[in-house]
DNA sequence: ATTAAGTCGTGATTAACTTCACATATTCAC
DNA sequence: GTGAATATGTGAAGTTAATCACGACTTAAT
């Protein structure tokens, strides 16, 4: 499928790169340099040419980059012309976080559908997304393939392992549980407790210098 | 401060090693192998060992590591002794999930305040965190050096210049807006609409075998 | 005591990613 | 047109991290 030559981590920043070129037009913006896309996203010029140039000569010299060339290029690129469907599991404050987002804005990404075990919610709905019972998860989940995770820790082993039977192939995990898959399943873990504590830790071991930025900021 | 010659990459995991180690003296294990944690927080053995081996040698040939002694050199490592005190601005959805995770379960790391615009929040309390006013922030900040930061994007930058003016110097950014601040200010961003996006441009673009896991699952 | 099995710690290697630096091409002002 | 300014695309170098593979040591069983 594809090139698989694009590096994951160039991948990772795509949708980013995105969502900025969606702002640019929005603006009325035509053409955007790699030094101007580099101080909006917070990434080095040169690797935005790098990551660019993966796909080809997007840009032309001395001009820089097409805002609505570079915009549809990646439309097609990220799939962006067809809905991928995705369902939320545990509708606690994290999940109703989610179903308030709206993702289809400039994503093309939609939650369908939700589940939770707490009768008092099943029934409604919540940013126009109808909640379910999870036991009726596997007879509701139709043809979805990505999930998001928001359940209590303990939870989180029994319904991936339903989730993985039933045909999911990507999970966004927000539990704390390091949950086991097959293979073919991708995983992407967001723990929270661990981004806060490694904040912490780099606080306190990692001290940035005031002037001249030897190490970066973000990660 | 302390060896800087602990990698990043090793930095991040310990957060993860250090609960799953509480998890194990709860359930009362003395011994621990660099194998088992591996099967447990899914990092390789050897990269676990590797990571070990930058505070020393912890383990006994042979043996493994004793838990109760791991559990206390990271501690140490840290700084599990003294409390973080953490303010937390926008009580929306995703503010309010954070409110009710009880962080210092095991991490000793604090809300101590959280702040909203919203009258209807303000004056009340959420998982035993007063909710203060927005326009008091300064003011009831005191020495907090930690913010995480659940407002709509919109607002990112006008707050961010706020909290670096009063001294805040790690932010966990939540917004998809890519803040500025000075360089001795730590921002660390999780952008949960572009996880989602790049776990669904995973999916369709770099698909896992079924067998022979040549490619890893988490990131 | 001897042996087999288990496990760490680490030198060496490989892999992945970032950044530098510059040849090359384009634009723009006058 | 001409020259100065602007920017790309990329070879090469640098940086960081993951993984292999094995010597050395420990445990435990017989």
């Amino acid at each position: 499928m594809d090139q698989n030559k694009i590096p994951q981590a160039t991948a990772k920043r795509l949708p980013l790169y995105y969502r900025f070129l969606n702002n640019l037009q929005m603006q009325g913006k035509t053409r955007v340099s790699s030094k101007e896309l580099s101080e909006a996203v917070k990434v080095d010029s040169a690797t935005i040419r790098r990551d660019f140039s993966y796909f080809g000569a997007l840009g032309k010299k001395g001009y820089g980059y097409n805002v609505e060339y570079l915009l549809g290029f990646f439309r097609k690129t990220l799939d962006q012309d067809e809905l991928t469907e995705v369902a939320l599991i545990g509708v606690g404050n994290l999940g109703t976080a989610f179903l308030n987002y709206n993702f289809t804005k400039n994503n093309n990404t939609k939650i369908m559908l939700a589940f939770d075990a707490d009768p008092e919610k099943v029934g409604k709905e919540i940013g126009g997304v109808p909640i379910y019972h999870i036991d009726d998860m596997e007879e509701r989940l139709g043809n979805v393939k990505v999930a998001i995770l928001t359940i209590p820790a303990q939870e989180a082993d029994r319904i991936t392992e339903r989730l993985v039977v039933k045909g999911i192939k990507g999970i966004l995990n927000f539990t704390p549980a390091r949950i086991t898959v097959p293979d073919d399943v991708r995983v992407h873990h967001i723990d929270l407790a661990i981004e806060l504590q490694a904040l912490v830790y780099f606080l306190k071991h990692y001290p940035l210098e005031k002037m001249g930025n030897e190490e970066e900021n973000t990660y």
